[in-house]
DNA sequence: CAGTCAAACTGAACTGAACTCAGGTTGCTA
DNA sequence: TAGCAACCTGAGTTCAGTTCAGTTTGACTG
């Protein structure tokens, strides 16, 4: 476990970093991070909005630790669900389904993730949020990294036909993470119906 | 063909309305929507900030439009691709190239649109806007309808084991989609490729 | 070919949310 | 109980998006 909880460790008894990024995964999860003012924010944990500003250099710095955190549980879960399998199909299935393994705040950050991606493309001005951003798109390189090579071990034990495996690792991601964008814990469709609908689909992509 | 093109019929000879439009494609689909000024657009058509006004009612407007427009034409050449194909197999694999048929252009529409689809969730304030986002928001509910039928016909002809056909049906848009998020001309995987790839992994998804 | 009018445009001023500054307060540690 | 780092604040700044109060342009009419 790498750790990514939203309490770090080394930070002092009265800080109040934990409670300013669960006020903003909820706000920028339910109401979207150019819509939600970062007043609100600072109104939600009960301080002034300058005060933010110690904790985070910007908005932008908040946001993008809360992609950072949640990008390097979810490659945790993944490291920790397929490490110690070793049918390739049941690796695949075992990823999915971990995938799926969210709370309601995750499923937030998911969310939060997916609308935001673009700011992880071009540099920031800023040292703090550059550092974040780096470090955010390092672990999206990873975790593509990470999917390539169950494919390609699936591959080459002849357990999957061979194809491009890193465009379809992206194929795989995109379907999986596009679910967040439509999926509600209030729709008709309960989650681990949805999970296992597109368990199945991952599995019908890669073999055959 | 309803009519998706940049240049509206009833515009003035001396309107700079589709040049303004193009030009915010460039800059939105290269740079991103809050990174680009909306000064900068003004600018490369070769007017001042304030005239952008006299074509739309904001920069959100502005990007609205270029996303109802979008939404607008692959609505068309999915319909027009599908209609007399009998064979529900051949009918998605006809809807999934026609989805890879674009030009760059529309490629960066494509991700546009991707990119700030969170815009059409929340209502907006303006008279204009809130017409153009919830003719978009009708359209994306149409095409999702549109493979929706596609899948429950393929599944009472017997071509598709029964699953849920709008689950299955955001799977397959979110799949296809998802690609406009990393795709590049630039990139080392071609188009053709890319789309043959999708196109079997759609298959595969829906049928066995 | 002068007059008219709507479309097209402009510079200056306004707005609001993110952010900076110049300190003030709190409570743990020694 | 003194020191000091963490934590916080109100007043002020910035800047992109937007509004305002007109001015210019050019197609069309009489």
């Amino acid at each position: 476990m790498t750790g990514a909880r939203l309490v770090d460790p080394d930070e002092g008894p009265r800080s109040k970093r934990g409670a300013i990024l669960a006020a903003a995964i909820e706000y920028f999860g339910e109401t979207g991070y150019e819509n939600t003012k970062w007043s609100a924010i600072a109104q939600q944990v009960g301080i002034g909005q300058t005060a933010l500003y110690h904790y985070f250099e910007s908005k932008a710095h908040c946001l993008l630790t809360i992609m950072r955190l949640e990008l390097q549980r979810s490659r945790d879960q993944f490291v920790e669900a397929t490490r110690d399998e070793k049918d390739p199909v049941e690796a695949l299935r075992a990823a999915v389904r971990v995938a799926f393994a969210v709370s309601e705040h995750e499923i937030l950050q998911m969310r939060i993730l997916q609308n935001n991606m673009v700011l992880l493309a071009g540099t920031r001005t800023s040292q703090r949020e550059e550092t974040e951003r780096r470090a955010a798109r390092e672990l999206v390189q990873l975790v593509e990294r990470d999917w390539t090579r169950l494919l390609t071990q699936g591959m080459s034990q002849g357990a999957f036909p061979v194809r491009d495996a890193h465009t379809l690792a992206l194929a795989l991601l995109g379907l999986i993470v596009s679910v967040w964008r439509w999926y509600r814990p209030s729709g008709s469709t309960p989650l681990p119906e949805v999970r296992d609908l597109i368990e199945g689909c991952c599995v019908r992509m890669v073999t055959e």
